[in-house]
DNA sequence: GCCATTACGCTACGACTCGTAGCGAAACCA
DNA sequence: TGGTTTCGCTACGAGTCGTAGCGTAATGGC
């Protein structure tokens, strides 16, 4: 996942496994504590016990290496059966509004795209590393949602790739969005209204969905889950 | 709106209103050039023609030149009566995405939004300047589709608030996603698809016009896990 | 055991950027 | 004309960058 492995090493001193889950825990303690811009390499080696020099023995920069130190957060998502397909995008996206609240990710996340957008190899190191493994998500619940009837099943796979691409980049979008530059938490009511929107859209505005399935709507809910 | 005005001059040298304009236009050209990490305060004030020690009385970094210098480019959205709800969106949206496709805004904006996670006053300027500038957009849209007929109006102004949040949230964030992480063009085609789900959800089974796929990708997923 | 190979820690280095201070000159107002 | 503020310029210490060089540590092959 992390640093490169140019070639497959025969023989000398391996790489030191602790080392690298050292330099990555303390690059989100660096970010956590000084932010992307205020982050150098010497502290993060510093932090890691490791000198600086190993650090740029494994990573190119600070992009790499940050992106790597961030994609460890995303993989905590999972998609639990929580019996509706309202349920279920509500609940995962909670999952990752909870990862985006964090400082490390907020910092990091968003200077690396920044950069991404000047540097071919470093986007395709994200998509890779976090945006693209997300994507089994979206799969699964499609896929389950399909099965109890929910959604229509799709089936021309090109027409299928493109609704998940376009699902995911209103979901992540409208997350990131919301917790980075409109700078408002994504709790319960907000996921709850935004679910709801995307499953029933504009016109069927807010005030329950057309199926009387799930938990949705402006009323003050308790039990969803 | 950009720099501050500390307190209403009443004598002495004026502050040069051309070097104003040719610091921003500096800026942006930079920002295409060199992107935001390479981009130096010493090097706009070269392009622009002034002393680097004028621009520090200007703006207090790097982060406030640069949001000021973004935010002109979103003066330009406009959003034209084409007639129905869907027409309206599909029209500001691809000017959103003309915007943000351009390398200036791109690297420029996303490292802003990330600095803006550890610098309140940042994040404030940039909602103040670029971001709630534009939530006229989703009133006045919302508005006219309620004249039209094509939304139920809203008495509550506290959910009529929420709601505009909440759409302006999925709106700016889905085609930030698309244009600047997915890394793929926020193009008619997909502009159509966003604004079909949009408007009718999920289960609406968005099926627009006829599209010959061209997108890359074509990920083999056929609805199973 | 010995050697080739690779990783590691450490130090030092030139190059660069940062943000500020200080100066004299320029532009405006009363 | 005097008072005030801005401007251009130079210079500066502080900090970071990324690399080179060296001796040492850990592994596999013989």
């Amino acid at each position: 996942m992390q640093s490169r492995t140019p070639v497959p090493r025969a023989s000398g001193r391996p790489r030191s496994a602790e080392a690298d889950a050292a330099i990555l825990a303390a690059t989100r303690e660096a970010l956590v504590e000084l932010g992307w811009s205020k982050l150098t390499l010497g502290d993060v080696a510093t932090r890691a016990g490791v000198a600086k020099t190993t650090l740029y023995r494994r990573w190119a920069g600070k992009n790499e290496l940050v992106v790597d130190a961030v994609a460890e957060l995303f993989d905590e998502l999972r998609l639990p059966d929580r019996g509706s397909l309202a349920a279920d995008i509500e609940g995962v996206v909670l999952q990752l509004a909870a990862i985006l609240d964090r400082p490390e990710a907020k910092s990091g996340l968003m200077a690396a795209i920044a950069e991404s957008t000047r540097d071919d190899a470093l986007r395709e190191r994200i998509r890779d590393s976090i945006v693209d493994r997300q994507k089994r998500l979206v799969l699964e619940g499609r896929a389950r949602a399909q099965r109890r009837g929910e959604l229509a099943p799709e089936p021309d796979p090109a027409e299928s790739a493109r609704t998940v691409d376009l699902i995911f980049d209103v979901v992540a979008g409208a997350v990131v969005h919301r917790t980075l530059v409109s700078g408002r938490p994504a709790d319960e009511d907000w996921v709850r209204a935004f679910t709801a929107l995307l499953l029933g859209g504009l016109r069927a505005d807010g005030e329950g969905p057309p199926q009387d399935d799930g938990p949705a709507g402006g009323a003050p809910l308790t039990a969803s889950s």
